[in-house]
DNA sequence: GTAGGGTTAG
């Protein structure tokens, strides 16, 4: 909300710098400011702006311009204009080809809108070759939306139009099935692939291993990272990722240690997210000592720890009603230069609820008050309900008044 | 961020 106006600061200094002599915008300063204004959702602004553009030449408006003025109408939710941008295209100077339709329909996919894009699909797809990508964005629609019969229409009519369906077709059945809890499908997908000649990647493993894991289907999960190895296909970082999460959530704490020391010999490095991942399964079962020796190793190995690293191991202090090592996280923070955000305080104001220590709770939701961020409703009340298990009257309303105080300013600002 | 995959949470 703070910076809703910075629109503004760079649309200033991109016209002041036009009033400079011999100085001349770009056509990706333009760009960038057509995506900034749209961003803003200043479309008149914007439209003067391609006025402007169109009256330099033709290599100002490009297939790039065109690409982010129709996401940003979208995300504006303004559906028919988007589509008449596209229809009308040559008023800009340039001609409907399949990557700019399918721009359009992959930005209609992605503001939820799947029936806008099968409408452009319907009125393009006999006068402009559509490919598979056009498909699999119809298919990852018709999927996002729950239909997953009508994404099976897609997929034969992609076929008989002579694309075959590929990997990320499937993927997106995959998640599908993962959402409906069909899990019976969702393992049968590598099957169905089989069968169509269709090969994995280690892109589809990967998400079908995390898709499982992440809804606790252990060993399915595992029987995939199986068949992933005994396939052509080699784990890569992402997929040891994966892997550790799992079995850590699961509490194999030792098998998910195993994967991690083994990953150099099978030739994947650990990044930021491995390390982050296990420490996090370390404070997942309160392993202090473990965890904290991961942070060292981390940084020892040039990583540096993140938001995330510091709200697992913030929430574990909790837990553990550590206020020493809350503390001693705290300051490890601010010696990385990493500030206390509002997620940061959610998890310690929650934490300290939970854990009973609603005092030190509420000096971190005023410290937060103090900084000017807006603590979210469940976050308040929580931290009301535990004030009134313990009977701490006055406390609560010193808490109220500053939630009101701080949901005012907010208002006026 | 601009066609796919990895870590946060009740």
């Amino acid at each position: 909300m703070r910076f809703s106006n910075e629109w503004i600061l760079a649309f200033d200094f991109f016209n002041w710098a036009q009033t400079q002599t011999d100085y001349k915008h770009s056509p990706e300063s333009y760009n960038l400011m057509v995506d900034i204004l749209g961003k803003a959702k200043k479309f008149e602004l914007l439209w003067d702006l391609i006025d402007e553009m169109k009256s330099l030449g033709d290599c100002y408006i490009s297939f790039l311009t065109m690409t982010k003025v129709i996401r940003r109408l979208v995300r504006a939710n303004m559906f028919k204009e988007a589509m008449d941008v596209f229809r009308g295209i040559e008023r800009f100077g340039l001609s409907k080809d399949t990557s700019m339709l399918n721009i359009l329909m992959d930005s209609f996919v992605n503001g939820d809108s799947v029936d806008h894009a099968q409408q452009v699909f319907l009125e393009f797809k006999d006068s402009l070759p559509v490919n598979t990508q056009t498909f699999n964005i119809l298919i990852q629609g018709w999927c996002k939306a729950g239909k997953v019969g009508i994404a099976r229409k897609i997929m034969e009519e992609m076929e008989r139009h002579g694309c075959q369906p590929n990997a990320l077709s499937y993927t997106c059945l995959a998640r599908f099935y993962c959402d409906k809890k069909d899990f019976r499908k969702l393992n049968g997908i590598l099957n169905e692939m089989k069968i169509k000649d269709c090969t994995p990647t280690v892109a589809t493993y990967t998400t079908l291993m995390c898709l499982l894991g992440k809804s606790k289907q252990i060993n399915e999960a595992l029987e995939i990272y199986k068949r992933m190895n005994e396939s052509d296909c080699a784990p890569e970082t992402s997929s040891f990722n994966s892997l550790i999460f799992i079995l850590g959530k699961a509490g194999r704490l030792k098998d998910a240690e195993e994967v991690f020391n083994d990953m150099p010999k099978k030739g994947a490095m650990p990044d930021e997210v491995t390390f982050n991942t296990l420490i996090f399964c370390y404070c997942d079962h309160l392993q202090e000592e473990k965890a904290l020796k991961l942070l060292q190793k981390m940084e020892n190995m040039g990583f540096k720890p993140d938001l995330k690293t510091y709200a697992a191991l913030l929430k574990m202090s909790c837990s553990k009603k550590r206020m020493k090592l809350i503390y001693f996280l705290l300051n490890h923070m601010y010696n990385n230069n990493i500030s206390i955000d509002v997620s940061i305080y959610s998890v310690l104001i929650s934490g300290l609820c939970k854990s009973e220590r609603v005092e030190h709770a509420c000096s971190f939701f005023k410290e937060m008050i103090s900084k000017e961020f807006l603590p979210q409703d469940g976050l308040y009340d929580r931290l009301r309900e535990a004030l009134e298990a313990k009977n701490m009257v006055e406390e609560k309303e010193k808490i109220e008044k500053l939630m009101l105080m701080a949901k005012k300013r907010r208002t006026v600002s």
